[in-house]
DNA sequence: CGAGCGATTGAACGCTCTCAAAGTGAGTGG
DNA sequence: CCACTCACTTTGAGAGCGTTCAATCGCTCG
């Protein structure tokens, strides 16, 4: 669900009516899209790579609070800004979509306005399952529902599902699951010397008990 | 923002359409709304008290997602089933919408449904505002934050913003914050011993120092 | 080959949790 | 009016999980 775009569920019309108003952008692994309290000047679709969002604390602590693929959307805003900062964690290709065009369109298109709030439930269900993982979770849940998830979005999306293609740092992951960089490090290492889990090339793991990791991911 | 109702910013026409579906129910403190999993059959909009949702773990580990207040609306829902449990917290009265007649509504009246998905984003920058806490703030940041949210609230609302109106549990903090209550009631006890706090008759907390909460919900 | 960055490993600390007990207050019934 | 119950809160002591600080490893790139 996460993995369609806003553009599924259109009509001819109204795609060629999207299109009119796109900007399709490249942007290089490790940029800065929009930086929170920006002015939210548009809307954006992923169409190929992996962009992160992350909120800040004024001493430098940080949460990342999404990892975005394929047919997800960023650029959501209140009050006109930016609530946090975008940055691509691989290279990545976006759809921009100018913020009052896209609105005038959405008048226009009550279809393209029901998608995008179909989307945003979406969002709001997954935030509500990182809020429990964050808030309850121990380390290694915590690891192996991040892993869990990887694997589900990517079969989603039509990919195989192991094994899992994990191309964001530890440190991103660790303030992503709101631990450090050396206990996402430390648990890994765990599920490896447990047998539940192998490191390949090209920052892929294996899952080799799904069983272990299912139960595990929920404390069972 | 939160706290206007999905009512807010629609004609006469539309709000009497809207007046002939909805039911209007009243609720004991500590009941159940709806669980997670259920068939996802109504929207709710709180009309007055304070209602909470939460998910649960296998092993009874709980995290509450939101404290919800007059205007807030509950029961968006990812495939027919609702992802959480619905439960007041003080006695309340909702507005109940059945799903059906909701959604033909929307499609007839675009301006409640980009109502609908401006509530919906703002729960989504709450939704990160509170992954922050729970992953990189301590057990005073987040009672600071906690009460400062509150009192932000109640002013938004148009109720004076201090003293602060608290009419959850500990435990209902606790898990609203990722801690147990012991840690809760030890951080009250440690604002009330600093100065910044007092507690009140009939569950209110007074903020003396509403400079040093502000600080102190940010790490400054 | 060396620099530099990220990942891993180690050791010790500390924040929060766990377990336990005592305190508080509302409601009940004698 | 008072004892009693029960649920919730507060406080205490000790333990543990994850952090902090630090060193080493391994890979990529110039």
């Amino acid at each position: 669900m996460r993995s369609l775009t806003v553009c599924a569920a259109l009509d001819p019309e109204e795609l060629r009516r999207l299109a009119d108003i796109l900007q399709t952008v490249r942007v290089e692994a490790n940029q800065t899209l929009f930086s929170e309290g920006d002015g939210a000047d548009a809307l954006y679709n992923v169409t190929a790579g992996t962009v992160k969002l992350y909120k800040l604390l004024p001493d430098g602590r940080r949460q990342i609070t999404g990892f975005l693929v394929t047919g997800d959307f960023l650029g959501l805003a209140v009050n006109e800004s930016y609530a946090y900062t975008a940055e691509t964690v691989t290279t990545a290709t976006l759809c921009r979509f100018p913020r009052k065009k896209i609105d005038a369109l959405m008048d226009e298109f009550p279809k393209m306005q029901r998608r995008l709030f179909s989307m945003a439930s979406n969002e709001l269900a997954a935030a509500q399952d990182q809020m429990l993982l964050l808030g309850r979770k121990t380390a290694k849940e915590k690891i192996c529902s991040f892993l869990l998830m990887l694997s589900q979005r990517a079969a989603r999306r039509g990919h195989k599902e192991n094994p899992v293609y994990v191309p964001m740092s530890r440190a991103d992951i660790a303030d992503y699951l709101g631990l450090t960089t050396e206990t996402v490090s430390r648990t890994f290492t765990q599920l490896k010397t447990a047998g539940v889990i192998s490191l390949q090339e090209g920052n892929k793991v294996l899952i080799s008990d799904m069983d272990a990791i299912y139960d595990m991911a929920e404390g069972c």
